[in-house]
Parts: C-alpha cells; sequence; structure tokens
DNA sequence: AAACCGGGGGC
DNA sequence: GCCCCAGGTTT
C-alpha cells in the first residue's frame, strides 16, 4: 500500500474532532489556517470560533474596522496576520466579488496566504493537487526518508516541496491526505518522545532504523535575542489616561500602548515619576523585553504631546499588546 | 538568503 | 532554557 493511502487510513481512524473539519467553506478554512499559523491549536481555536461568530462573512470581515479585527485578534500575537487578513478579506470582496479564488496561484495573490495556506485551501475546498508543507509535514517526511537538510534553508524547503508534492501525486482526496500527514506529525511523529514503537511507517522509516530520530528534522540555529528596555509612562489628566497607537514597522504595529520611553540600558533617568508595579520581563521569540510602568506626575516633562486621551473604561475597548493588557487589568481598571 | 514578526506550552 | 507550534512578508 503506498504512503498516501496509509496516512488517510490512519486519518480517518485517527483525526481529532476539531471545529473547521466541520466544513469546507473556504471562508471558515481560510480563518482557520491564518489563525493556526504558528499556533497551537489549543491557543487558537477559541479565536476561529470568536472569529466566525464575529464576521460571519468574508464581507463582515472586510466591512469591520482594522482596530475590531486587531482587538479580536489580541493575544493571539504576530499581529500582521490580523492586518493582512483585514486586507485579504477587502481584496476578496473587491477583486474577486466576495468569492474566494479555486486555485493555488490565484489563492497566492492575496496578502497573508502564503504557499502553506494557499494548498491547504485549494486542496481542502477544491480538492487541487499542492501539498502542504508546514512544521509536521517536515518532521515527518525528514524523518521517513531520513532527510538533514536543514528544513530552514533555501535547498531544505525546495527539497522537501519537490517530495511532497510527488506524495501527494494521483491522491483522490488531497485535502484528506494533506491533513493526514499533518496530523500524524501532530499526534504521533511529534517532536519530542514520538510513538515509534506504534508508528505505522516503522518498518521503512529511515530514522527510526538508524537511530536519528531525535536528530531529525536538522534545523539551523537562530541568532540569540536581543535585550530591550521599554518604560511606559501612565498619564492621568481629568480622569483620562494617556495612549497611543504604534504604527512604525516594529513589534505590535497596529496595537494600542502608553506613552513609550526606549532606553539602550533601562535607565530612563529622564523620567520624574513613581514606578508601579514591579518590572515585567516579556519574551517574544526574537527579543527579550523589560518593563517597567512609570505614574508621571508632572505631565509637562512629556517627549511629546500626540497622545490620545480615553477614559480608562475606554482601555479594554482597544487592542494593546498582551503584557500590557495584563498590566491594565491587575492595575488600572479599579481605580 | 536572512531578518523580522508574539505568545504559549512541553519537556 | 530551549524548542516548537496547520508561516508569511520584507529587505
Amino acid at each position: 500500500m503506498n504512503f498516501e493511502i496509509q496516512l488517510r487510513l490512519w486519518y480517518s481512524e485517527n483525526k481529532r474532532s476539531l471545529p473547521w473539519r466541520k466544513t469546507k467553506n473556504p471562508y471558515n478554512i481560510w480563518l482557520s489556517e491564518v489563525i493556526m499559523q504558528q499556533t497551537r491549536i489549543a491557543q487558537g481555536t477559541k479565536y476561529y470560533h470568536h472569529f466566525i461568530s464575529t464576521y460571519p462573512t468574508v464581507k463582515d470581515l472586510a466591512n469591520a474596522p482594522l482596530d475590531a479585527v486587531l482587538k479580536s485578534w489580541e493575544g493571539l500575537g504576530y499581529y500582521s496576520r490580523a492586518r493582512n487578513l483585514h486586507l485579504a478579506a477587502n481584496q476578496i470582496v473587491t477583486l474577486f466579488h466576495g468569492n474566494f479564488p479555486k486555485d493555488y496561484s490565484t489563492l497566492l495573490s492575496i496578502k497573508g496566504i502564503g504557499p502553506y495556506t494557499a494548498a491547504a485551501i485549494s486542496s481542502i475546498c477544491f480538492k487541487e493537487e499542492i501539498a502542504v508543507v508546514d512544521g509536521n509535514v517536515y518532521r515527518v517526511l525528514s524523518r521517513i526518508y531520513g532527510i538533514e537538510t536543514p528544513i530552514n534553508s533555501s535547498a531544505g524547503i525546495k527539497q522537501f516541496n519537490q517530495l511532497a508534492q510527488k506524495l501527494i501525486k494521483g491522491c483522490p482526496l488531497p485535502g484528506d491526505y494533506n491533513q493526514a500527514i499533518m496530523e500524524y506529525g501532530a499526534l504521533h511523529c511529534t517532536p519530542k518522545n514520538p510513538k515509534c514503537n506504534t508508528c505505522i511507517f516503522s518498518s521503512t522509516c529511515v530514522a527510526y532504523n538508524t537511530n536519528t530520530v531525535e536528530k531529525l528534522p536538522v534545523k539551523t540555529k537562530a541568532k540569540p535575542v536581543k535585550d530591550r528596555f521599554l518604560s511606559y509612562l501612565i498619564l492621568f489628566k481629568d480622569n483620562k489616561i494617556a495612549v497611543e497607537k504604534r504604527t512604525h514597522k516594529d513589534i505590535w504595529q497596529g496595537l494600542f500602548q502608553f506613552p513609550l520611553i526606549e532606553t539602550e540600558n533601562g535607565n530612563a533617568t529622564v523620567l520624574k515619576g513613581t514606578k508601579m508595579a514591579e518590572p515585567v520581563k516579556h519574551l517574544l521569540s526574537h527579543q527579550r523585553l523589560h518593563i517597567t510602568f512609570w505614574q508621571i506626575k508632572h505631565p509637562e516633562q512629556l517627549p511629546k504631546t500626540t497622545y490620545h486621551w480615553v477614559d480608562v473604561d475606554m482601555l479594554q475597548t482597544l487592542a494593546f499588546p498582551i503584557v500590557l493588557k495584563r498590566f491594565i487589568d491587575a492595575n488600572l481598571l479599579h481605580l
């Protein structure tokens, strides 16, 4: 029995019941795929439900204000996904009359839809024979075929895509196969402690038979994270609080924050204020943020004056980075 | 080709 | 502390 059929058979007996598996509506599938990019199912599922109920159609999403979409996305991370989601919804409404394109290459032209998501939508919703290559697929294929090419190198990306495309060729249900190989990676051929003793491919798996399962897939090291020191100014005037929107190309673009002073070493000695709460260390995948909060008594020393003054109650309707949302919930809601 | 972009969870 | 998670865009 060939690889593709074995996987689909396993999938039919072992797949999880996930909300987006109850439909082939491309809008639902698209939402689920974008939400789940670099995100665990357990974290993303509640966002999927929220988006489907808040924006039932692509037109609803397109017509919503970007700030509302970002608020819906609050806490999920990689906020460019939310900005692109909103952009894409408008693209689909204006360029395609609200109907999703059916083919891989047209899907690729939409903002935020890359090779993975285009393959997922076209195969699941429209039975196109395009293989998905996500983190699960890299892991499963690298082990079964014993491929040591780094998965985050150009050569590796090309090699795994070619292999995956060869394996899906002739598959009658490419959407099921794509989900099957990902599911196998998620449930069986896991990063740590894979279930090799009960694996349906153990007799032919190169990694298993050469005792290299734990070494695969190969991934070249990321560069070390950078430290950043952020001092947020908590400033009241007439019972309102100052906020600003992050607009530059940096982390958290489009989200709100309090007036910010960033320094090289954390010594924001220009501040004349009272430190609120203890310093917070907030970890991103590529940055280590050291955050302090200062209640400012004398606003005349502010670095600039283009802030928005909002009621404290208003804070809950704006999208903040999760570390600031936590500060708000803990310190500002009961004033 | 490499850098950049979040937050959470497993081990 | 390190790695990974239904990746994509920009430089």
